[in-house]
This record gives C-alpha cells, structure tokens and sequence, in this order.
DNA sequence: CGTACTTTTGAATCGCATCAAATCTGGTGG
DNA sequence: CCACCAGATTTGATGCGATTCAAAAGTACG
C-alpha cells in the first residue's frame, strides 16, 4: 500500500496535526516510556524496531508486541497510565505526536476518527493472528505460520535479530536457531540480506 | 461497571441504534457466521458463550477469541468479508446490529466513534493479555495468568466446560485437568459452582 | 585488544502432546 | 423407568520436542 512509513502516516493524521509531531531519534536502548507513566504522546515507529514488554510473572519479560512500523501502543490513547513498557531495541526514527491533539482531533474530525477506527481493526486481527501462533505447540509451525502471514510473500525482514524473533515467537532462541538450520537443511528455507525466505512450494 | 450486559449496549450505542437491534435465541451449536461470508451484522453477546474459530493449518479448529459478553469480531466492521466462524458453544442470547446503520452512526456521532474507540483499545488490550499468557510455556502458568488478569478477584467462570478453556489456553484438556487436579491437592485452587476460584495467598 | 553480545552447538531433563481406555454425565427414546 | 448413546471427564503410559544449562565460536565496537 504505501511504500514508506511516512506516507502511511500523513494518509492517517489530519494535516493539522501533522505539524505538531516531531521526529525523534531514538538509538537502541532508549526507554519511550514505562508502566504506571502518564501518556503524553503516542508514537509511530518509522524505522527500526521497537517492544512493549512487561516484567512477567516469573521475572522474565514478556514481549507483548514488536512494532517495526506504525502506531506502537494505541490502547494507552484513554489510559491514564501505562501499563507496559516502551523498550527501543534497535536505533529507530520515530515520531511523536502529542496525544491531547490526537484526541481533541479524534473527537471532531469524523474522517479521522474513522481511519483511526480502521488502524485499530488492523490491529486487533493482527493480533489474533498472533494469538493463533503461539497456540501452535512445535516451533516450526509457529515461524512457518509467521512468514505466511506476516511475510511478504514469504520473505520476513529479520529485524533486530534470531532472539528477538524468537520472543515474539514464544520459544528459547536455542530452539529456534536450531529450526531455522533444520528448514534451511530441507530446503524450505533460505537465509539472506536480514531477511527469512519461504522456498516455494514445488 | 455495568451488572448487565445490555445496559452496556445501551451506554454504548446511540439510542435510534438500539432501535434497530434485534434480539435474538442462538442454542448451543449455531453458526453466526463463517469464513469468507460478507458481514452485515454485528453481534453482541448477552448470556452465553460464543467463540471464534478457524481451521488450524493441521486440522483442529484453532480459538482466536472466547466471548461471553460484549461484541464479538469487532474487527469485521469494514471488512468485505469474515475471516473466521463466530460458533455457539453454549446457548446464548444475542443482540443483532445492523453493521450499515453501525458504520454511519460511526461516521457521523463523534461520541459514539469516542466509545467505540475505547471498546477497541480495551480489546487491544486484552488481546495483548492474552498473548502474553499463551507464550508462557507451562499450563499452570497460563491458568494462574488467566485466572489472574481475567478473574473477578481471582473467580473464573468455567463456562462450556474445561474443554473450551483448553483450547483458549492453547492445551490439551488432559494437561488442564492435570494441572488443576494438581493445584487443587496444593490447595492453590477450587472448583465449585461452575468457577474456578484461586485460594488466597498465606 | 578487550568487552559485550549474538550465534551456534551439545547434552540432559522435564512437561506436554498423544494415544488409549475407563468412568461419568445428561439427554433420548423405547 | 430403564437402556442407550454422545459427549465430557478422568486416569494411565509413552515418546517427542522444547526448555534448560553450559560452553564455544563468531561479531561489533570502542
């Protein structure tokens, strides 16, 4: 649809509010925000990558969402605070818009409001697709069911890395290495320019 | 917030919405909807239990999301076409909304688009819970998580049987009736009136 | 060159899926 | 009222696959 994020996000954003946003940089390791914060500008992810997390239960944080490009939590827009954390974990362009505009324009613009709608579909179908994954019990299932459906024709951009892949994927890092060698053994797979590449099916 | 779940739907909608619902008697077995059909109502889930499924890449129907109150795929709202089955699992008492009179309210109620964006931050939300829970790798996590985030102060309605919580927890229903035979020996945990309740922490 | 991190390989263990089967349950019809 | 059936529930045994712990090799960066 659109070929640069930016494009997407002028498409999505009355012209008004444009002019409020500012691009920052953000290099690998910066904090966006953390849990219990008040929101103050909701983000979009031009370039690079960033995660929510949490702290789980047992220590381990929990990756809730990857976002390499768009709105990075859009459920906080009504909250009054945070309830995950921001983590930036590779150096990425982001903008921010300040999110007393961004209401006070979902609240009039109507056109708006409706895109906006729209984005929020997008993501709670991504989301359950997500959720489709990782009922998947055998890692190859679950990175087979990933570049189908979130591939470009079955190419997937690597990103920042096997490990953070395989949190998004809900396995050890060891174990997806290990898929990742045995799919490309069989040939289902290639590995290349950062990127995951189905082999078509012949 | 609300004791009744139409009280909801009347907080939610504009009132000459309401007027255009239909409320209707699905028994445990019908179909709302299936793959690939063309929406042309919203449903709202009053009593019962409803849930969405889609075929699995290997065969078994794979949960995307169990609703037993409020709207159910939100998401289809401006999709040509469905892209799961909305299944009844227990008999249920569903409103009926138009989706055309839905979408223009959408369009021209600022209000209403505000509550309807709220109801899909809160389901962005949820949706996020749940992934964090089916990327825990053990069952008794995954129930403690869910009887832990989606409990009234740790009570959880069992519904249609443990069976359909196995596969929203994404397990088997032996493992599920393992983990809670064992939690209950521990005493971490007790089943009666059709809840699951956790035991107060010493 | 050293440090920190990712990637890779190895081996042991454990939990869950799987298959099988018995029991229990509610509902139906004779 | 009982026989019967379909489904849910429960228990058992087995094997696979992922986690886990450990450590080596590769890589980026100051």
């Amino acid at each position: 649809m659109f070929t640069n994020a930016l494009q997407e996000l002028h498409a999505l954003l009355p012209k008004h509010l444009i002019d409020t946003c500012v691009e920052i940089a953000a290099p690998k390791g910066t904090c966006l925000f953390t849990s219990g914060e008040k929101p103050t500008h909701m983000f979009f992810i031009v370039t690079g990558e960033v995660v929510l997390e949490r702290p789980g239960l047992q220590g381990a944080p929990v990756i809730l969402q990857r976002t390499r490009r768009g709105f990075m939590s859009e459920a906080s827009l009504k909250s009054p605070s945070y309830h995950c954390h921001g983590q930036v974990v590779a150096d990425s362009k982001i903008v921010r818009v300040p999110i007393r505009a961004l209401r006070e324009a979902l609240d009039t613009d109507t056109a708006f409001s409706g895109r906006w709608i729209t984005m929020l579909n997008k993501e709670v179908r991504r989301l359950r697709l997500q959720c489709e994954r990782l009922s998947l019990t055998k890692v190859q299932a679950r990175l087979l069911h990933l570049l189908e459906t979130e591939g470009e024709s079955g190419a997937y951009p690597i990103g920042a890395g096997i490990k953070s892949m395989a949190g998004e994927l809900g396995v050890t890092h060891e174990a997806l290495y290990r898929c990742i060698y045995a799919m490309e053994k069989d040939g289902a797979l290639t590995r290349g320019d950062g990127f995951l590449r189905l082999s078509p099916r012949v």
